[in-house]
DNA sequence: AAAGCCTACAACCGCCAAGGG
DNA sequence: GCCCTTGGCGGTTGTAGGCTT
């Protein structure tokens, strides 16, 4: 058959990432660039195969990130985005900036799916549109009832949105630098990871801590075992050298110094997470934009990023979206 | 206190599309 | 046009930690 997946390599370390990892990923990131994902574990001497360092970048470590504490308003732009789009996380990802797909995907799993099933047991929830339902196709119901059906969703959709992002204007989400303003606004949250460096910064202070053998001044870029090393993981690609190459030959707490330094923390983080974050943002918010090219979905990308005045117009012009000016679709 | 259950979420896996040779 | 590589996406799984009994 074809080609083996990369998990399954001889020496490609699976499970959860450690400290040092993340380090030496976000190290490589910040030197060269989110991207040329295969050259991360050649570069690096991380033992992971190219698409779980993306992964990890994307899901975990990528500045600008926001975990956990999902307000209402975002809770209400998923629902009603995923009854336009369905199970289009990345889509529904992209106007959501701070909250990765992988995010949105898991509290959907995890909490609205649920929830919307309990509203709807109650008959609470009949003004969402929930779940793909209207969009399957079932060979039981006639074309002209299968056509019907799918223009009353898209219309019941159009509706659901409308209410949706019409309730709080204030919160919709604007792209560069709007998104990091938004994490001086005071909130309840849990938590609110305003970078990769901080989140690694709080993870490192807990391993120190979880383990008084390991000096900061004396950290290296090993596979040496460490907490987070459950069930003998991270052992298995240790084997090779005992202590991993670190092609980049940087010490861990040169790395750590640059990218968590008293003194330039502020700023550096600052930095790397604006760059980053607006750069890669706009770049995917591009990409995703080009991906769907459908009107509907480029009204809505202008409605939600267009100047607040704007938006107004916007929502007209987004209610008088019609199923059948725009069949092309589908 | 301990066992069992539940929840949340990081990570894995398979599939697909795009791009280059 | 075909094959291979790479990146991206969505579904699913594994497991740590919290909660209940």
């Amino acid at each position: 058959m074809g080609r083996p997946p990369c998990f399954d390599r001889v020496g490609v370390k699976k499970g959860p990432w450690t400290p040092e990892e993340d380090i030496m990923l976000v190290y490589y990131v910040q030197e060269h660039g989110p991207g040329n994902w295969k050259a991360v574990p050649t570069t690096t001497g991380l033992c992971r195969c190219s698409k779980s360092c993306r992964l990890r970048w994307t899901n975990y470590l990528r500045p600008g990130i926001k975990r956990g504490g999902f307000t209402d308003h975002e809770e209400k732009m998923i629902i009603q985005l995923q009854a336009l789009l369905g199970n289009k996380w990345a889509a529904i990802a992209s106007y959501l900036p701070e909250r990765t797909d992988n995010d949105i995907k898991n509290y959907w799993n995890t909490h609205l799916n649920k929830k919307l099933i309990k509203q709807q047991q109650s008959g609470l929830g009949e003004h969402y549109l929930v779940k793909n339902e209207g969009f399957s196709t079932s060979h039981s119901v006639s074309r002209g009832q299968w056509e019907k059906k799918l223009q009353t969703d898209i219309h019941t959709a159009k509706q659901a949105l409308h209410e949706a992002l019409s309730f709080d204007n204030q919160n919709i989400i604007l792209p560069e630098d709007d998104v990091f303003s938004s994490y001086n606004k005071p909130s309840n949250q849990t938590s609110s990871y305003a970078s990769s460096s901080e989140n690694i910064a709080k993870l490192l202070r807990n391993w120190t801590k979880k383990d008084p053998n390991k000096h900061d001044d004396q950290l290296k870029f090993t596979n040496s075992s460490s907490p987070y090393d459950k069930n003998g993981m991270g052992h298995e690609n240790s084997t090779s050298s005992g202590e991993s190459t670190n092609k980049v030959g940087v010490d861990l707490s040169e790395a750590f110094d640059s990218l968590f330094g008293l003194e330039s923390f502020e700023s550096a983080n600052s930095d790397f997470s604006h760059s980053s974050n607006s750069i890669e943002a706009r770049q995917y918010h591009d990409h995703e934009s080009k991906k769907d090219q459908v009107p509907v979905i480029s009204m809505l990308e202008n409605w939600l990023f267009s100047e607040a005045g704007n938006n107004i117009k916007m929502r007209e012009d987004l209610c008088d979206f019609t199923f059948d000016q725009d069949s092309h679709m589908f």
